[in-house]
DNA sequence: TGGCTTATTTTCCGCTGTCAATAAAAGAAA
DNA sequence: TTTCTTTTATTGACAGCGGAAAATAAGCCA
């Protein structure tokens, strides 16, 4: 198998037709009638829209189900084939890479993780490939094609030219990686910030599906937020947007990796946590997964170490809603192992410091396994494959 | 003249024309191919949607000012005609009515006043009636019409629905103000909060002009926020947003209003300011003039109240910054009488709390004369009245 | 087998914005 | 003065998108 048969573009070849595919595809199997009335259009257009891709075999016609009014013609169900083809999802950490096979409904189809022993972008490059190849050869049994890798690094990424500007936990500037991914592999390469990401994925397939302003609030080594405003992904003007982690929510807090004092992420950071775990207990306190068996032991000390991180955390979020007025905020991360611990002062302090009617947003909480992080990198392959116009206008 | 003759519409009858009738409308006069480009059409879009422009008079043609390129046909430019239609723009605070009479370019042409002796809907009802009936009168030497009437209240105002859903300086609920006023005056109304008033005034007309990512910082009695992103003024789900007076700053600092500690206006609105004053100087302090006058004095203390509200401000705006990453940040608002005394540690303040590229933004200052508050309620009226598609689709 | 109801498709049709060719308005060159 | 060059504006043919309405399909129920 030499490679690529010119890449497979998405038939997608006027407005309408995009935005069906994307109604079915986030509201699941829809009669064409109730996708005509949520995408605002006609039901004839629908029926034209909805051809096309049915002869491309990315929808699928279900003979309906179940439950139908008994009255006039029963509906039939249009839903997106999932198995039509598949997409690689690559998380990037200091330690890890973890990549994930998913099938255009962003399913996870199949998960591997390779240590990081260099971080030399060479080096990752190299285990991202080999990733990228072992779940090429196995997704030949799902007997689709993989049409796009998507790659999520956390720091300032360009995602429209494709490079990582400056990664402070790889410690890489200016690494023009999706290029790079794009020869290595010969597939159409995303690259995008990792919350960015998440929050792709979580519009397009999670808690964040129908609405037009929600954030997503990561809590881990860092903590993060991506914003979605007016239905659509917020980068901001530089590129960076989003950043909780480093917004002050106390003067007289301990001093963060960034200059500053009492950031959220110097409070309710992993490292954060750890570090002031071991000052309160006086124990030794290898990680964040120690720190929380010693609170969950009942040590003296140790709950309000956590109490104090969910404050922070709260906070920080009653921020966000202040500021723009989210319908929802959807908290996630690794840290949420300890979310038993957190999640009475998060949700305290948030209503306690939310003015007026952002004290509605609706603050729900989602486990995060670290798969999911890499689910969002193949969000975002997936919605770059979708919405990439298939005139050549460039390339990517 | 007994009222209306069916009130005026906009001839914008598809999209290409609205679009290039406010790219013209912000950027100045123009040559059409210059306004195709900006607006990304065809010259020959361009030549088809000014003619119907031309010929209602919103635009008009100047045989071409200056410094043509010496070669090839010279331009012809297009630009608004300011004289064709006129707007009224009203802001309600606690103590006055504030009305201007503004050209379509929303240049201020006349400005009253009227103290506000009764807050109760019905009597500030009847002044912005008086007012506006004024104006309109006074209107009639420039002799054109005066199609829209833009009325600015601070807190919580549904613009879609014309309401006023809470005014805390007002103490209203639930007025239908739009509804109202349209009833008094046979004009159309909108009604939109103050801050986001004065956002689309600076996005069409001031210094957000091109840009798809700003922020309005306004300082005064409250401290507000107007966010556009995306090209779009920010709303929130529930109506409400940028409330960066209400971002909390500080723990320890002294108690809002709204029960929590160290918000940003708890520290640096007007009447924190005067309290502040009182407690460190000992003497009387009427207002935030006598505030405002200490410090120029060069009472002791005094100007360290300043440094604590202006290192306020910059926090939140570093807040805002972080989480969004704005291109620019419009400082303004009465407050900025003392700008001398606060310029610097808001512009220090935010530098040292600005994360990464969030320091880049360019954060500008404008004095702002109050009649300004005015002017955006014309401008909410102005690009309401653009906007307002002609085909009757509900009314407003 | 009709009749009723709802879903889908077909058949135009209006409308928008692009394309390519053409006109216009200068200065420059001959 | 005439012709050429250069840039801007306009025109008219045209393709294509999506809407409206009418026609058709596909079940239930008498």
């Amino acid at each position: 198998m030499r490679s690529t048969s010119r890449a497979e573009t998405f038939p997608a070849h006027t407005p309408a037709v995009s935005q069906i595919f994307t109604t079915v595809l986030s509201h699941g199997p829809l009669t064409r009638l109730e996708a005509a009335r949520r995408a605002g259009l006609s039901p004839a257009a629908v029926t034209k829209a909805v051809r096309p891709l049915l002869a491309a075999g990315y929808l699928a016609e279900d003979a309906d189900g179940e439950a139908r009014p008994a009255l006039g013609r029963p509906a039939n169900l249009v839903r997106v084939d999932g198995g039509r083809a598949l997409f690689i999802g690559v998380k990037v950490t200091g330690d890890e890479v973890i990549a994930v096979l998913t099938d255009l409904c962003c399913r996870i189809l199949l998960a591997r993780r390779l240590p990081v022993t260099d971080r030399a972008a060479r080096a990752v490059l190299t285990s991202v490939a080999d990733l990228t190849h072992e779940l090429r050869t196995e997704a030949e049994d799902f007997g689709a094609p993989v049409l796009g890798l998507g790659i999520a690094v956390s720091g300032d990424v360009d995602r429209a030219e494709g490079t990582v500007r400056y990664s402070p936990f790889l410690d890489w500037r200016d690494v023009a990686l999706a290029e790079l991914a794009a020869m290595t592999t010969g597939l159409p390469v995303v690259v995008d910030n990792d919350v960015r990401a998440l929050t792709v994925a979580e519009q397009w397939f999670g808690a964040g599906v129908g609405l037009s302003d929600f954030a997503v609030v990561t809590v881990g080594a860092g903590i993060g937020c991506g914003l979605v405003i007016h239905g659509q992904v917020v980068s901001g003007a530089h590129g960076v947007a989003g950043e909780i982690g480093h917004v002050a929510i106390d003067p007289a807090g301990p001093l963060c990796h960034c200059g500053n004092r009492g950031c959220v992420e110097a409070i309710a950071g992993d490292a954060a946590i750890v570090t002031r775990m071991r000052e309160v207990t006086g124990r030794q306190v290898a990680d964040s997964a120690a720190a929380v068996a010693l609170a969950h032991e009942g040590v003296p000390g140790a709950r309000e170490v956590y109490a104090r991180a969910g404050e922070a955390i709260g906070r920080g979020i009653a921020t966000v809603a202040n500021l723009f007025g989210p319908e929802r905020v959807i908290i996630s991360g690794e840290g949420l192992a300890a979310y038993d611990l957190f999640a009475e002062q998060i949700l305290d302090s948030f209503t306690a410091a939310a003015f007026g009617s952002a004290a509605q947003s609706d603050v729900q909480t989602r486990p995060l396994a670290f798969e999911e992080w890499a689910r969002g990198a193949a969000a975002a392959a997936i919605q770059s494959f979708i919405t990439s116009s298939p005139t050549p206008t460039g390339k990517g």
